[in-house]
DNA sequence: TGCTATACTGAAAACGCTTTCAGAAAACGC
DNA sequence: GCGTTTTCTGAAAGCGTTTTCAGTATAGCA
């Protein structure tokens, strides 16, 4: 019976001490990067077992080696199209089995300095940057440095080859508009694009022109306004048209969680989707198909984007070589609040 | 003009030298542990601004400091129900200038033995639990050697003083099981539990057979099924209800999640909602609203508990006393799928 | 049998930081 | 002007790992 130690963590010198070996032994098992006697393998097996260590992450890492551990940098968690994104992500990440950890960088640099991001090089093995807080700067740091990067929904900056995956943004909101124009001869259509300088939001946007100018329609700057890619924030945004007097029998929200929003203003204004205005998102999110009126939308592959995402990552900290550019293909989803059965 | 360096990231050695001071004082004056000159920190801070320098995490950690980082520990992560909890601590972890790191244990102990989980005491300054994978073991590890620890919708161990956040699930669950009596008239009302062992969903189905006896209506072990929270395990234990001939006219789905794969089963075979079988949810998440028909459900304040929760672990960081356990109210929010209006 | 390659092991340096200790310089009190 | 604080600073130890280097047995081979 040893004395209770305090409810101090075992370090690897404690399980050295107990096994009656060198720290280096101990290494050696753990990482198996050297050939240990067997005898020695089950006496230092066992002072682990019994001593419940756990290597110490900070200290491995900051001696060099890799973590197991791949970040993923977030603008932020809430809404209805993470899930599905961090579900890929998890799912890719199991298979290989590393560990996923997030940052959702909350902070606005407000008070002009951007604070560090505290995922990088130094406790991942590479990272999955779907935010645009990081700057291009601090990603080409990165990549000159040789440390793995994805880039989820955006393009590489220019000059670097950093594989990125996305999906056929402006094909979808093209056929979606087109569907909206052929199929029930809207021509008034309004759209909600998503955060300023967001890239799914440009090619949505140049989508829609597309299919306007294909069907004879001129582009009206007055018909799309800012939903932000958020609820309420659409909302605001449509009960402000509303107010304003502005004609539209169409909206394409930008996507399905601005939809809702739309949907929200509308009802709320007494208006019917979609016998009065006609209302479509992005995304194909878990809920759309639950709306009242079911949503139709445009099925973007989201947890296919952060398999493939993951796979890629992976790929690049193993030393492969990755595919530089993912575009995951989108489809029409038809279901009623465009007015249709 | 200095020759261009390979873009090795900055180290405190870089700075001291560039400043001309020793690393301590570069220390001294990252960290404010000691008075030095106004000069001095000028010259720092200038090789600082230069070198674009930011501490090695790792290294800080191991030295023994604070990591100004919270960690969150999940099952998982897909599920209406975390965007709102995240939210409210990313909230909370703003305010205090926290920064948030979150874990989805994505792994199952398949091979027997448990893997550590990546986020703990060396790397953050304190942990919210919400998984039930972090064994009693552990908690009791970490709580022991003092380690600030605040569990999410469970109760302590034992014993252990380990404040906790949730909210009301029993009184919530009877009162919505009571209004499906009283109010509509049902009698068989089938439940459907969360995952095995989980504790909100222990109370919902005390609250459920409370609202029961309450109205002398025997509970029936076959009138449970396990939706553990999740619309496709929900949608499956619907379909065999219904392939089985079981008789109900509502379910209480445990939560919203569930709901909503209730309804798909129960359209998918031809029945309305509410008018041939009522379908109720818990959590009040956002899309609640939105469903067709939008769904009776009751309010839990998802978000609350996330701020709550924050604000508890950060007292406790910073040495203060937190409220030991804390219980958030819940609301009744009558909607459609009940069978109302 | 003697020599060489091989299996195994430990000492010690290194990773980037914080902190203690002690010393030097400046300020203060009389 | 002299002792005594106080302010400021640097050297060095230490945090828990990995890895290099230099061994010492042991096995293999002629």
């Amino acid at each position: 019976m040893t004395v209770q130690r305090p409810a101090r963590r075992a370090t690897i010198t404690d399980v050295a001490r107990l096994a009656g070996v060198s720290i280096a032994t101990v290494s050696r098992v753990l990482n198996g990067t050297a050939p240990v006697a067997d005898d020695t393998v089950q006496l230092v097996q066992q002072a682990i077992e019994e001593l419940n260590y756990t290597p110490h992450a900070a200290a491995r890492s900051l001696a060099g080696r890799s973590t197991g551990t791949i970040g993923l940098l977030l603008p932020r968690l809430s809404g209805a199209f993470y899930p599905p994104l961090i579900r890929g992500l998890e799912t890719g990440a199991k298979e290989y089995g590393f560990d996923l950890l997030i940052h959702a960088s909350v902070y606005v640099p407000e008070d002009g300095r951007r604070r560090p991001v505290p995922l990088d090089e130094r406790n991942t093995d590479g990272l999955l940057v779907f935010t645009d807080r990081l700057d291009d700067a601090e990603i080409t740091r990165l990549y000159e440095q040789g440390f793995p990067l994805v880039l989820l929904y955006r393009a590489a900056p220019a000059g670097l080859k950093i594989p990125s995956v996305t999906v056929e943004n402006k094909r979808g909101a093209r056929s979606l508009v087109e569907h909206l124009i052929t199929v029930h001869g809207f021509r008034r259509i309004a759209y909600l694009a998503g955060p300023d300088g967001n890239e799914d939001s440009y090619w949505r946007e140049l989508g829609y022109r597309e299919a306007l100018a294909e069907h004879g329609i001129a582009f009206d700057p007055d018909m799309v306004g800012c939903g932000e890619f958020d609820d309420v924030r659409a909302r605001a945004v449509v009960e402000e048209w509303l107010h304003r007097g502005l004609r539209f029998d169409a909206i394409f929200a930008g996507d399905d969680e601005a939809a809702s929003g739309c949907i929200m203003a509308l009802r709320q204004a007494g208006k019917q989707v979609p016998v009065d205005v006609a209302v479509v998102g992005f995304d194909d999110v878990p809920f759309a198909r639950l709306m009242a009126p079911s949503l139709t939308t445009v099925r973007a592959p989201i947890e296919t984007v952060g398999e493939v995402a993951v796979h890629q990552l992976i790929t690049l900290i193993q030393g492969g070589e990755p595919v530089p550019f993912t575009l995951l293909p989108t489809e029409l989803v038809i279901r009623q609040s465009c007015g249709c059965r």
